[in-house]
DNA sequence: CCGCTAATGTAACATCCGGTACGTTCATAA
DNA sequence: TTATGAACGTACCGGATGTTACATTAGCGG
């Protein structure tokens, strides 16, 4: 037996371990429904080391949010959508979004679950507001383009599209089980990916762009 | 003191007010999270009852489901898109259906529940399904007649319509928490409002509008 | 090599919570 | 009136579950 050379006594490596086996965790049953018992069982240590490193169950629900929205948010800036025709980069914008969401579906379901319980554990983490508005400037930029060459309407705020472009990208994770079972449709299908991928540009684009 | 002549042993009133107190605290709680005990006292009732008439705390919770989907679509059956313009019409429907989840919030935050358990619980309702589909049925007429009038797309299905408009409206209530903090912008504030609820039909009718 | 402390492990505790055994009461029908 | 069963209440059980008291070990500075 090769004793591999583990590190012991490797606080933010236990830390760590804790953490991401957390998310996963509290994503899958949800805040009253997640085990101590089975964080701890699905790591490398125990349950004694969640109550060392976070304090309780509640802090380390709130440690895995504020984490999970660091990470998302990281990952937003650093896409770019480039210089481009406006309607093109509305698109793209649309695409990225839809892909980001089909890709993080752990992060759904964390919103999900806080929606659930109204915010009451994410407005103790002051720090993500300053994270999310940032977010906007993009569609801003190319919502100005669009309107200095005249192709957009004026009357549009940015924070519409972005709420009609979550909307779309949201629902297809966030309620793939009751639709799909609904309706018969199975919205994570790859036949169907290529058509709700194109699908949400195309209304935004159709909708910003100014008739005469 | 003055007895109130309470029916005493009436099997079905104490079911009904099981079953619309479990509602509640289901929407309010999740699965994990609500109590048995907590349901019980809220009602005139004992815990013991929730056994006698139901069996046990999952099949209280099937029996909320199926009976606010029973509810919903009730309600909805009712609802008529007159003989009009389809470009209204879908207007019409839009705002209709915007109107129905703001007030419906708690049916919405048990899909969202259910969602989180990937419809674990819903899936074995299969009632349920035939009484989704027909909800398409008013929305396939308006697309109809739209196309036949030469004015729609021909290329835009009903369930991609319906997908759209239940999207935008599920969000709004949906995730209105996260939404509401994360952008400081309250979803249900009544000078949002009016806002809101015809900017969906715009979005829709922009989109299945035939343009040359 | 020694001592100190951060890091970890063990084992239990106290409470919560879904579920049930058992007894009681009321309404109805014969 | 009485027998009978549906409807209901009490009190409790046993396991699950978040939390902690206490003991131990590894690793680092001196």
């Amino acid at each position: 037996m090769s004793e591999r050379p583990i590190q012991h006594r490797d606080a933010e490596r236990t830390r760590a371990e804790l953490l991401e086996v957390a998310t996963s965790v509290f994503a899958d049953s949800g805040y009253s429904g997640a085990r101590i018992d089975e964080i701890a069982r699905r790591t490398r240590t125990t349950k004694r080391m969640i109550y060392y490193y976070f304090g309780g169950k509640e802090q380390l629900y709130l440690a895995v949010l504020e984490s999970v929205y660091r990470g998302i948010r990281d990952k937003e800036q650093t896409l770019q959508v480039e210089e481009m025709d406006p309607a093109d980069s509305l698109r793209r914008l649309s695409e990225i979004t839809y892909d980001h969401h089909m890709a993080n579906e752990e992060f759904i379901r964390l919103v999900a679950i806080e929606n659930i319980h109204r915010g009451r554990f994410i407005r103790q983490i002051d720090s993500l507001r300053d994270l999310s508005k940032p977010a906007l400037g993009v569609l801003d930029t190319i919502l100005d383009r669009g309107r200095d060459e005249g192709r957009f309407r004026t009357d549009v705020d940015a924070l519409d599209v972005h709420l009609l472009i979550s909307s779309y990208c949201v629902f297809q994770v966030a309620n793939q089980y009751t639709f799909g079972y609904l309706f018969d449709r199975d919205l994570q299908a790859e036949d169907q990916r290529s058509h709700l991928r194109s699908m949400i540009g195309d209304v935004v684009v159709a909708w910003v762009t100014e008739r005469t």
